[in-house]
Formats: C-alpha cells, structure tokens, sequence
DNA sequence: CTCTGTGCAAACACTTTGCAGCTAA
DNA sequence: TTAGCTGCAAAGTGTTTGCACAGAG
C-alpha cells in the first residue's frame, strides 16, 4: 500500500482529533482503532478493508480482518472515512483528508485522483445546509480513462 | 417503484437514441435491453437491479435477474446508464437522465437528490478533458440526514 | 447462418452477524 | 466493574460465471 509524505506532527494533530472525536461519540479508543484510522491515513490510494488489513497486521499481528471491516464501517458512521463514490466490491475507504476529487472509469472501474483548486469549495445549497448536516462535499466525474479509449477504438 | 411523468415523445427519443448507441457498441437489440433500459429511465429513483427486474417483469414476465444484472453492467459500460455513487449493497442504478446531485446520508445511506442550478454545467478541468472522455460529472454530498441526526441527539 | 444474448444453476467474493472472552474507562 | 470491543466461525446477500439453447442481424 502506498504511503503519503505526512509528516510526524501533522500525523499526531489527526490522531488525537480522531480520538476526540471517538469520545464525542462514545466509542472505546482501542489500539486496533488507531491502527486502522493511522493506516488509512496514510495511505495515498483508496484501500480495501482488506489492504488495511495488511497494512495493520504489522502492528498487530493478530488483529481481524472481521474487525478492519467492522472498524472502517464504524469510522464511516462517525465522520472519520468516507467510501469512495461509484464503488463496486470491494468496498473502497478514504481518510477523507485533503481536497480531492475522483475520476471513475466506467469501464475498467480505475479510480484516478485529481485536485483542481476551483472545486475545493463549493458552496452547498441552502436549502440542503439547512436541513443536513453536510460533511463531505465531492466532485466526482465519470467516463472511459485513456487506457479503455485505446482498448475500444481497437475494437471497435 | 415510483414513476417519472415522461411524455410519450420523450421515452421514443431516448429509446431510439438508446437503440442507435446499441448499434454503435455493436450490440444486439433485444426485447429484454429494450425493456429494462425503459424500466430505468422511467424509474425516478435509483432502482436496485431487483426493482428493475420486478418492474421489467411485468412485461417480460420471464426475463431472470441474471439478465437484468447483466444488462444494467452493460448500459453501464456503454454510458446509458450509471452507478449511483456512494454506493453500498445492493448497487443502484440511475439513466443518467436530468442533472440532479445526490446527498447521502452516512449513517443510514439514504439517497436524498437535489438540484441546484449552478452544478448543472460545471467545468471539466482541461487536463482531465485531454486525457480522458468525461461523460457524467456530479457533484455529490454526505454527511447526516435530518432524521438521523435527530436520533443522534436523543442518544449522546 | 452465425454469433451474441439469455436463462438457469452453481460458484464467488465480500460483508454481516452471533457469541464468548477480553479490555478500555 | 461493566459496557463496549474483538476474534472466530458461520451465514448472508448480491454478483458473476459456465454452459446449452434461442433469437437478432
């Protein structure tokens, strides 16, 4: 799994305001929770539960892949990880940190990241704003990526 | 499931366009495209492939759901149809009809459309367009849906 | 006539659930 | 101490696949 440039502090300022948030909401902080919540934000990609798995099983090396599903689920209740848009199985997680936005293709499924400035603060609209509690605003496109434009001309 | 107040006009430019689409792809026609592709786009939600199937039934009575999956992944490749994002089990399905947004509701994932004017013609970033063919963009929001923020301050 | 699409049934992959022991607070 | 969490194993649920027949082009 690939790993982003956090640096230590930044890394420790999300940590416990991951943990504030767990007790805001009455949840335990138990080790195998910080685990999954620090592998996920570390990671560049969109892992599945099952990458997680692998990334935390190098710290506890008995921990569940029951219980890295059970805690993306639950982190996804809370704020703390979205799942990834137009997500077939496996299941897609994302720490939910920096403004990004997703490119899907709908061929072969990739998912290809991108910022473009502009789209990092839409304004939601009000009448949504007053009657939800938004937490996540996203820019999401979809189409053929280059790869399956190539596959298709050929074919076709 | 809930019907869309399509005029007759409408639903023959689609299913024609549909079927010219068909043929660029190389794909047959059959009676059971025809029929969920319809089914799809007269659905104001977003259909599961088992409400498509209940619906496509009426007329069809025995297409198998094997075929309406199958069927939904196709106009799904072709771009007749879309995944809804944010999707959990079981996959929603949508005709990619009118632009409208969608919020969803990270505790219960509830799907709540909108429509807001401004989303309607956002701008692909240029360098996104050169690469790759964009066919649907959204603008797509989570966060806590009125009734289950409700519960939330009866609980904590 | 040919080749794709369909229906059926079995196989799959991922996710969820129930329960007993464990642990954070 | 005690509610909530974890690990394990089993059950689900929706989706995919293989194959033989049927039907569109």
């Amino acid at each position: 799994m690939p790993e982003k440039n956090h640096n230590e502090s930044e890394l420790e300022v999300k940590l416990s305001e991951f943990e504030i948030l767990c007790k805001t909401k009455g949840l335990k902080i138990t080790p195998q929770r910080i685990a999954v919540y620090r592998a996920l934000i570390a990671s560049s990609c969109h892992p599945t539960a099952e990458e997680v798995y692998q990334q935390v099983r190098r710290d506890l090396s008995n921990i569940s892949l029951d219980t890295v599903n059970r805690t993306l689920h639950t982190l996804t209740e809370i704020g703390a990880a979205f799942v990834v848009e137009g997500t077939g199985q496996p299941r897609r997680y994302d720490g939910g940190g920096e403004g990004h936005q997703h490119f899907r293709c709908i061929k072969c499924g990739r998912i290809v990241d991108f910022h473009y400035e502009p789209f990092d603060n839409i304004t939601v609209p009000e009448l949504l704003d007053r009657q939800f509690a938004v937490l996540r605003k996203t820019v999401y496109f979809e189409g053929l990526c280059d790869v399956c434009m190539g596959t298709k001309q050929l074919i076709n």
